[in-house]
This record gives C-alpha cells, structure tokens and sequence, in this order.
DNA sequence: TCCGGCCCGGACGGCGGGTAGGGGTCTTCC
DNA sequence: GGAAGACCCCTACCCGCCGTCCGGGCCGGA
C-alpha cells in the first residue's frame, strides 16, 4: 500500500486529489497539509512514502519546503497550474521526482504516484519535452569529442591538466601532488604538446568540455 | 486521425505494434519497415505523424537513420528491450521525442503516439529518472550562481574576459579588440581583483560556469 | 637491451599580472 | 554654469610565473 500526503492551500483540491488517490486500491491518502510548514510537520510525523506538493502556496510555498520533505524520506510531486520554466528548473534540482499539471487524468495521476513510489520519475508530457529540448543542446556531443582529444595523454599527465583546469598554478600543483614543479611544468608542457593548444587555458577547456572535474 | 509508421526487424513485433496501435482509434498504422533504410524510404513516401523506430536493427539501425526520418517531418518514438545510458543520450540528442522500453503497456503505448503527435515528448519512468538526474547535477544551479559573480564586471571586462575563456592570449586578445595589450592586461587585472580569483584559468571557469560563449 | 612512462634540475624568453596614471563622460551639488 | 567626484576605458613600465629546451636518473615491460 502506497502512503501519500497530499498538500494544497485549496481545501477542494485536497479533498479532490483524495478522492482520485483513494480509488485505487493500491494507494491510500494518510494526511493532508495547507502549506509548506504542514507538509514538512506531516512528512515527518507520518513518513508517506509519496507527497503531492502544490507549487505556489501561502506561507511556505511549496518549492522551498520540497527539499526537506525530501531530506525526511519522502518521494516529491510536484503539482502546478502552470508549468513555469523557473518552477520546472528549481523543483528538479531540488530532487523532486515528479512534476505534473493539474489538469492531469486521474488515472495518469495515480499511475505517477506508483511510478515514483518505484523509485522512477514522472513529468507532464510537455514538460518532458522542455527538458529534452534543454538536454539536447547541452548534450555530451563535446563530451566525447572532447574526451578522444584527450586520449594520447598519459594517466599522469590528465592528472596534472585536471589540476590545471581547477586554476591552480604550477607550483600549488607541485605541492598537491607531492612533486617538483619543473616536473609539473614538463608534464604540462608535453601535455600541451600533445594536444596541440597553446596555453593552459585550453587545455582547461578541454578537460571542462570533457566533464572531468 | 494519426497515421504511424512502425520500424523493426522482427516482423512478429511489428504485428503486436500494429495491432495494439490499430486498436486505438484515433491511430492508423499506414506503413512498416524492417530497416533504417526501409524506414527513412516510409517516411518520405508516406508523411506518417509518428515513427515508431526500433534502436537495434541489422543494417541501419534505428539510431543512425532517426535523424534523416526527424528531417522527413515525422516525430520520433524509440522503442528498445534495453534503456542503456547510450542508446537514450544518442536518440535525445538526434532529437527523438519518446523512448519507450518494449515492455511498454499498450495503453500507455498509445497515449504516448497522441502525446508525440501533440508536439510533447513521452520517456519511460526509468528513463525520466535518469535524465532528471543528469539534469540536476549539471543544471542552471551554477550558471545563475557563476553569472551573479560576473556582474560586477563592465561591459568591456566581461567582453575581455570572455576572449580570455577562449583561450587566447592578452596579444591575441589586443588584436582581436584592437587595443593596446597593456590595455587588456589592465582589464583582466581589475577582472581578477573584482572577482576574488587568482589567476586567467580560474577566470574562464567562471566564464564556462555561466554558460557564455 | 631498448623503449616508454615518470621524475628531477637549470637556464632562458615571453607571457601574464600588478601598479600608477592620463583622458573621457556622467552625475551631483553648489 | 562650473567644480568635484565617480566611473570607465586606455596606456606604459616592472617583475614573477609560465612554457621550452637542454640535461639526466629510475623503473617497468616488450
């Protein structure tokens, strides 16, 4: 049986949501909350294993209380009217798993409350395709390229340009990784050569577009 | 009514494809193909709405021609038994809109075709999960934060420093903004000085966190 | 044995970064 | 209207760090 929560500064879109939820057999509807406060006090008096969590509300809106309703154990959805990039961007990062319109089905709605009690996610179709769109421009097309440039380098070498790239100079590096700074200078140097940039500037390019952090 | 294309090299799927997708009837498969090359002929034949495109397939396999059968006007389902990290990254990238496994409920087969023909985009859960993830480490967290930093800095700073993470150096940068490279000294000097960082490298990081290029 | 990776030293030229200051425009305040 | 000040852009000069080139020594594997 799955536990939810179900949060909303609108008392009929809670007793609506209920009432979706309690039909199906396999999910059962254990609190209620007007606000962020009331959300986080439910999730950690009741520990549900799902909360639905209205965006925008009074008080404690819902975005910021999302984190820690997550920190008490709890899967989050997030529920809006409107699916606002910035409510999009912000609730993801946070670790929320689910983020629906309400103008969802409620088959669709408890299909998402199942799924995300499975440990995977669930986003309204058009916001799936927004953060498609966002992932495919930023995708890891230079990632690879990027990663085949750095190839001929040896594994000491990539450990020095990774240095590099975090912005410390010759000599910090000498110091972190225990060596001479004429030896961090000839590795950088045969670095460069290989990889045929000029500066160390570049070479911290490639290792950002590489994602090697 | 939406008219599908369904592509895979076992002809009993497609079968299974066809008569799930033909049940629905808003849904009309108007064509099959065995192979990517089969597929991209289809759909320039045919204008189908939705492709739905195996991943694997002997000869041209579903990833490789998604890209020619996206420029024929069709939106893109990839269908696969498998959801490798390396299958998803490459479809989004080419700009599929849907990445179902096989073991996809056909209702949830066929609301997908309609979410794809509406202009949205459908993931399986797994799927959705993962690419959460990837969102939220590598989000607009630090871009908003990396941005905050470079405000402080004038229009022809961040111009100048902004050459600067691009790897050139203070004589490039001079001829490129014809300017004497005293001046562009100055200016990344008062850069560094503004924005608390020690050295050029650590200038470009905070260029590449922000996103501008 | 030879080869390749990894380590070190020294010296040199050039680039990078700091400092000081001149000229320009705009605001503020008398 | 004019002076003071703030801010930005530009420049010249000095020095330390970076990058290159020359050495060389130590190890592991083909």
């Amino acid at each position: 049986m799955i536990r939810v929560v179900v949060v909303d500064d609108e008392q009929l879109v809670r007793a609506g949501l209920r009432l979706i939820l309690e039909a199906a057999e396999d999910i059962t509807v254990v609190g209620e909350a007007a606000d962020g406060v009331g959300a986080l006090e439910q999730a950690h008096r009741l520990r549900p294993d799902v909360v639905l969590l209205d965006v925008r509300m009074p008080g404690v809106d819902g975005l910021t209380a999302a984190p820690q309703v997550i920190a008490a154990g709890a899967k989050v959805i997030m529920l809006t009217t409107f699916d606002l990039d910035e409510y999009v961007h912000q609730a993801l990062r946070v670790g929320a798993v689910g983020f629906l319109l309400k103008d969802t089905p409620p088959r669709d709605l408890a299909a998402a409350v199942r799924t995300v009690a499975a440990g995977n996610a669930m986003l309204a179709p058009t916001v799936t395709r927004r953060l498609i769109d966002s992932f495919a421009e930023r995708g890891p097309a230079r990632r690879d390229a990027a990663r085949e440039r750095l190839a001929p380098l040896t594994i000491r070498e990539l450990e020095i340009v990774r240095e590099v790239a975090r912005g410390h100079g010759n000599a910090d590096i000498a110091r972190r990784l225990t060596m001479s700074e004429s030896t961090v200078k000839a590795h950088v140097s045969r670095a460069l050569a290989k990889l045929h940039v000029g500066n160390r500037v570049q070479l911290a390019i490639l290792v950002y577009d590489a994602d090697l952090l």
